[in-house]
DNA sequence: ACAAAACTAAACTGTTTCGTTTTGTTTTGT
DNA sequence: ACAAAACAAAACGAAACAGTTTAGTTTTGT
């Protein structure tokens, strides 16, 4: 009897797919050690013995959970394909309102961030991940553009990216998960405005 | 008998401290939700009940502590008076140079940044508490030394300042808190030498 | 010296938690 | 139809947890 098909009934990747779902509204609600599994199991709608199935333990659905999340680049990026033959200082512009307005719009981005950062200690491999889906995408995008706009005088274009990425990440940290916009504000158009300028010079 | 003095017998002051270096040991390792008050008690070298006679409970011994280390600006902020005399760009290379040698230099400093981070959304309080004693007095700072000097010709202080602390906190974040300095390396004193230029132009 | 207060050590309470197991039902491939 | 696997619901076990209490010791002000 050679069976030909091993039939391995792989997990009907629905139930997958609800656990995960279940799992990131308790995760981004209350960290890793704050999370329950009971409330996972409700939140998804199956049964506890299910969870343990698809998952050994607490720790691997967090970990899968949040790489999965890390590759999620549409929760960052920019879907609208944009302009990018606009003038350089109006794509820009684009470029950053556009991100600034992916975070903003979206509470689960920023309590995605909290918790990579908060988790970034004791689960560094989550942290490498989401820093090489997100910043670095970004990173050398952004050096990309720079490099292949040679009017724009860019003497270094990879600080140029980091320059622009780390104002406007600087700027959702302190206004958005530090919640201190009102401390210290800041308008956004003239941040903009004067770090166009102040790259391409 | 008009007693006098009201004898407040105020818990000797060295218990506390005892309480919180415990307490910061614990929590920076393990955040709120997986620090243990046995732990605590262990790593303080006081009784259980001591604790609990100096603080009402688990979430007022850590917002206690945290918000005591976000006003030790000693931990951020240049001890050295450095070189405030020197030349614009030398002070602002050294400027950089010992905020990004504090940081690296103590690890207890990043695991209070991803405490302050990832704790954001439950304790909003401590967020804003670090946002003003650590990362306003450093703008504020920045902005004066800008404004100060005509002759770099910054058109817009507050801008240049957000613009130079955003670039080294990111640079930070990714190398420290992410752990991704090899996936995206940059060299310090490159990145130092683009910003100040494309500062002071 | 004396009384009040601070303290320790340990036991204790009641709850919560992860992860397992049990029992029975439904789905699915053949 | 039939057997194997997936599933739900619920109970369970063992450990861990926050916070309290108790009983006895030390410190401190006067």
């Amino acid at each position: 009897m050679t069976k030909a098909k091993p039939v391995e009934r792989e997990p009907s990747a629905t139930k997958n797919e609800l656990i995960l779902a279940g799992a990131m509204q308790e995760f981004l609600e209350h960290g890793y050690a704050g999370a329950r599994i009971d409330r996972i199991v409700e939140a998804a709608g199956v049964s506890k013995a299910t969870v343990y199935r698809y998952f050994p333990d607490k720790e691997a659905l967090f970990t899968a959970l949040i790489q999965q999340m890390s590759c999620r680049k549409e929760l960052f990026q920019i879907q609208s394909p944009s302009s990018y033959e606009d003038e350089p200082i109006s794509f820009l512009k684009n470029y950053a309102n556009t991100m600034l307005e992916n975070v903003s719009g979206d509470p689960q981005v920023l309590t995605l961030l909290r918790i990579i950062f908060g988790e970034s200690g004791r689960f560094p491999q989550l942290a490498r991940a989401f820093a090489v889906n997100i910043e670095k995408v970004s990173l050398d995008f952004l050096t990309q553009y720079f490099a292949s706009h040679p009017k724009l005088q860019i003497a270094d274009p990879e600080v140029s990216a980091r320059i622009f990425i780390g104002t406007l990440v600087h700027f959702v940290i302190i206004r958005d998960v530090l919640h201190s916009g009102d401390l210290m504000p800041m308008d956004r158009d003239r941040l903009l405005a004067g770090l166009i300028q102040s790259i391409v010079n």
